[in-house]
DNA sequence: TGTCGGATCAGCT
DNA sequence: GCTGATCCGACAC
């Protein structure tokens, strides 16, 4: 494996979402909550562009106190509270004052498999380990009070890393967005990427295209 | 202060 | 494949 390397701020800066969302495929995401380090490998995400996404939480310019961390700039989390259960983990990008952010949907298990499963109260071999946004976060001990924590920063208990994978583009396929269905035109952008053929990938997991 | 609905999941069929 | 659980954030009044 090549090594390992804490994605820097820099990366996070562009104002290309749905191209960062792509390059986000195959990145590591990387905990270390209480003391305990597990990580998995992305092979979901999903784009959301404030503020003309009428499904981002930035649409339209809206800043409430919780989504305020949308405009902070480029690689901080936003986490936040889904159904009143699921914490919902994301990446800040663009620039300050631009709200641009990506859903990690899922990840493949790499380290700390018998964390995530007691975590999630669960085997360690279940493949609902990772496999959704909900479950990911529940996995890695993501929750709301780690939201607006600097990715890129040496001392955050929560970062990402290039491993050095390689994803083929024929190997990234696109759809629609889950459960946005309420938000109009923009219910129908192809902004959720995914590995082809990866267990790990949640609901409907043939290409929208 | 009250209402409404959601970027979901697990368990069961 | 279907359905109930569950509760906070946003906004109307």
């Amino acid at each position: 494996m090549a090594g390992r390397r804490r994605l820097p701020r820099q990366y996070y800066q562009s104002e290309d979402v749905t191209g960062l969302a792509r390059d986000l495929l195959g990145k590591y995401l990387v905990t270390e909550v209480d003391n305990r380090y597990c990580s998995g490998m992305i092979v979901e995400t999903e784009a959301y562009r404030g503020p003309d996404d009428r499904a981002c939480h930035a649409f339209n310019h809206r800043r409430t106190q919780r989504t305020e961390v949308l405009y902070a700039q480029g690689g901080v989390a936003y986490i936040y509270l889904c159904y009143g259960i699921h914490h919902l983990m994301n990446v800040v990008t663009a620039p300050r004052d631009t709200a641009h952010a990506i859903l990690i949907r899922a990840l493949q298990p790499e380290n700390g498999m018998e964390v995530m499963a007691d975590r999630r109260g669960m085997s360690a071999n279940d493949v609902r380990l990772t496999k959704g946004p909900g479950a990911l976060s529940q996995a890695l001990g993501l929750t709301t009070n780690l939201s607006g924590v600097e990715l890129f920063s040496s001392a955050s208990p929560v970062w990402l890393e290039d491993r050095g994978v390689i994803i083929a583009e024929k190997d990234i396929y696109s759809s629609k967005r889950i459960g946005v269905a309420y938000a109009g035109e923009a219910a129908q952008w192809p902004w959720r990427y995914f590995l082809k053929d990866n267990k790990y990938v949640s609901v409907h997991r043939k290409s929208g295209l």
